[in-house]
DNA sequence: TGCCAGGCGGGGT
DNA sequence: ACCCCGCATGGC
């Protein structure tokens, strides 16, 4: 018995393997695990996705996969094919994505992709580190928390990092303040009390209505709407809303001539794309490898508007942040 | 060296 | 319904 806990290595997990296949959906799941994924968990070939806080996917570029948790008896499966976007229908989005100046090429080279949904405590973790922040800052927060937590799995022999659940950040707030998040940090634990607490649940979220979900992630201090409607197109696979922050409000003023306030970037958005507006903007950081404003508006101009693979580091790239 | 950021909240008008 | 500032750090 002693012995087997030490073979497990402290605070590892012993998971077995529940589910094995392949797709044969036609997704590009070179992209879909590709984008915004850390170096931990995507090395070009295959992806740990996290399932729950006792399974960890498998999944390979060609859409093999393999399920490891403590406990077979919760449907994975599903699980799986929702964390992927495999059922979700993506054809309006496209398709008025190619009548559009900005994702017209991200609607040819981005056909097949799918969002990957994260867990709500993630997707609220990246939105709180993005405000008043670059994308590389903002990511660099990011792995500089997965990093300092040090939360590992063993998965196929292999310790892989983890994000820290909230109750561990909870726990030990400093490693959080030590990674550099600044003023960040008092939202950020808020938000994991709101969610340790249940009054936050992602299976209650899931029920309602988009801009009900909006009020409810708008109750908790320091999520103003840019956090919210973030957090609903990464976790919730809702998009009727649009994150709109300086970044974006400035490059729809830019290329279709509305005024440069948050508020008429909005309804813009709105009109163009319908329900799909959040998913515009989540295209829009990646087809501009999220580069600074000023960049990403000289970049339309120049009608350079798919990702450029040597821009490090990007939402496709982000290998960099592992090398620092 | 400084200055200021892809947001929020609290203060003003 | 606006505008302005501070917030704590990192990045240029």
């Amino acid at each position: 018995m002693l012995f087997a806990k030490i073979l497990l290595g402290v605070g590892s997990l012993a998971l077995k393997q529940c589910l094995s296949g392949c797709f044969t959906e036609a997704i590009d799941f070179r992209k879909t695990l590709g984008v915004y994924n850390l170096c931990h968990w995507f090395n070009g070939l295959q992806a740990y996705m996290f399932l729950d806080s006792n399974a960890v996917a498998v999944v390979d570029i060609s859409g093999c996969f393999k399920v490891y948790a403590e406990n077979c008896d919760v449907d994975y499966m599903k699980k799986l094919r929702w964390v992927l976007g495999v059922d979700e229908n993506l054809d309006e989005f496209f398709a008025i994505a190619r009548r559009d100046r900005i994702l017209k090429g991200f609607a040819d080279e981005f056909k097949g992709w799918r969002p990957r949904a994260s867990d709500l405590w993630w997707a609220l973790l990246v939105a709180h580190c993005q405000k008043a922040a670059s994308f590389k800052q903002g990511w660099g927060f990011l792995h500089r928390i997965v990093k300092s937590y040090g939360k590992e799995v063993v998965v196929e022999d292999k310790k892989i990092l983890r994000p820290p659940n909230p109750e561990e950040v909870l726990q030990d707030p400093e490693k959080l303040v030590n990674s550099g998040v600044g003023f960040r940090a008092e939202g950020i634990l808020k938000t994991a009390e709101a969610i340790v607490s249940k009054d936050l649940d992602f299976e209650k979220l899931s029920k309602m209505l988009d801009s009900d979900i909006e009020k409810q992630l708008l109750q908790l201090p320091h999520v103003g709407s840019y956090v919210a409607r973030l957090a609903m197109v990464l976790a919730l696979r809702r998009y009727s809303l649009p994150p709109v922050d300086k970044w974006v409000t400035a490059l729809v003023s830019k290329v279709y001539g509305v005024e440069q306030r948050e508020r008429a970037a909005e309804a813009y958005l709105k009109s163009r794309w319908d329900r799909w507006a959040g998913l515009a903007v989540y295209a829009m950081t990646i087809t501009l490898d999220a580069q600074p404003l000023s960049i990403a508006l000289r970049r339309v101009e120049r009608g350079v508007t798919t990702p450029r693979m040597d821009v490090e580091p990007s939402p496709l790239n982000m290998g960099s942040f592992c090398r620092e």
